[in-house]
DNA sequence: CACTAACATTTAGTACGCTAACTATTAGGG
DNA sequence: CCCTAATAGTTAGCGTACTAAATGTTAGTG
């Protein structure tokens, strides 16, 4: 394997422009997500349950990636939004059974404007999007293992 | 513009992608930074300074695309580290000139083993690497305007 | 059926990363 | 020159994100 001359160089750090391209498309996200008192990592949340709720703590985990300790203040917050309720499932207490209020069900519609609204900020075209994620995607299937 | 049946989809979003990808590459660094005591944040500071040294937190920060408020702090550690030294410039007051000290050089011929075990660990070609880096490099290009 | 191992979540502790407010220094205009 | 505006960093406050340790619940085994 060859870096050449410089494996160090700034400018060709995958992991540099990862963490950069990363917050910056965050940062599209805040004011878009800031009237609803969302933050970029609670509306991920919000897009899992919007696919299926109640979930618990583990299952919202595997999907988005998240260890547990990273999730669980996450969503007492939500709770403390409105969008959410936390309880502890009958069946195996041991589990938290984290499901949409009203309320979140019904920003889903707002938020449909979202993504729309992002793309055209970013001046991409949908094709190169794709083609972008598709790279993501395997570099998610390369760490995995 | 059309985005597809299900816009919110969470396996279609970009922003899910990259951050999840971000935080899993920046997880193969973890245990080879560790032995240095080092966070992925702080390497990239030290980069940055290997390529040029001294710098002042403002010029660091529009190389990093930090805040001054996030790296104030990081400088600090790297100075307890043993890594940097931080001094007022002479010639402005304001400026603080943050320079590598000897270890801080030093660390350098180390670091140089990290991009191929990085690489290594990742399991993906270099040119998919490559290219994965230039479509970034287009989002950061966007996110710029 | 008690005991222990496995499991799900929470808490504690550290380090980003952001916005807003603050301090100190320098530069510029009347 | 003085006064104000601009500039450079720092601090405070909040919300992730991680590891490790703690808590409480369930399941499995002798």
């Amino acid at each position: 394997m060859d870096l050449g001359p410089d494996p160090l160089a700034l400018d060709r750090q995958v992991c540099f422009a990862l963490s950069v391209a990363s917050r910056s498309v965050i940062a599209i996200y805040r004011p878009l997500l800031e009237p609803h008192g969302l933050t970029h990592p609670q509306y991920l949340v919000l897009l899992a349950l919007w696919e299926s709720s109640p979930r618990s703590v583990g299952e919202l985990g595997r999907t988005l990636r998240h260890e547990p300790a990273t999730l669980s203040p996450m969503l007492k917050r939500l709770e403390a939004l409105g969008y959410v309720t936390r309880r502890r499932a009958r069946a195996d207490e041991r589990q938290l059974e984290v499901e949409l209020t009203e309320a979140g069900r019904a920003l889903r519609a707002e938020a449909e404007k979202i993504p729309y609204e992002v793309v055209e900020t970013l001046g991409m075209s949908l094709a190169e999007l794709e083609s972008l994620h598709k790279a993501l995607s395997r570099v998610l299937a390369a760490t995995d293992r």
